[in-house]
DNA sequence: GGTCTGACTAGGT
DNA sequence: AACCTAGCCAGAC
């Protein structure tokens, strides 16, 4: 698994917790989302939302379809990259995931039901 | 070890 | 529905 190595949100190379997160992630179908909550809890890391969000950030894998991953809103998470906050909206619309005008996903729509 | 930070969330106002 | 707060946890220093 290919990763970039960002500080402070360097993932921890002696566990396999990002790896079941990517897992997660890899199996969300296209066309629908999961929120970090979400998917920590099916990697069987409940209540780790924020690992979630650094697993990603920390990402650098084409594989992953990280764009599938929203928060508990329906909303693109800010972050400190900001670049890849469109970049991530163009991805999921055309996958057919529709944004509201304040750039909300509904998700009793388009949330993942593994 | 204490402190700070962050792609988070649930609950109260 | 928007805003605020407390709780959360692993890493970096």
């Amino acid at each position: 698994m290919s990763r970039r190595v960002v500080s402070p949100l360097d993932p921890p190379k002696g566990t396999d917790a990002y790896e079941r997160i990517y897992d997660v992630v890899r199996a969300i179908p296209e066309g629908r989302v999961a929120t970090y909550g979400q998917v920590a809890a099916l990697a069987g890391l409940k209540g780790h939302a924020r690992q979630v969000g650094y697993a990603l950030h920390a990402l650098d894998d084409d594989d992953v379809p990280w764009q599938r991953v929203v928060n508990a809103k329906g909303e693109i998470s800010a972050r400190s990259d900001p670049g890849s906050e469109p970049l991530q909206r163009v991805m999921l619309e055309d996958e057919g995931v529709v944004f509201d005008e304040r750039g909300r996903i509904s998700l009793s729509r388009f949330r993942w039901d593994p």
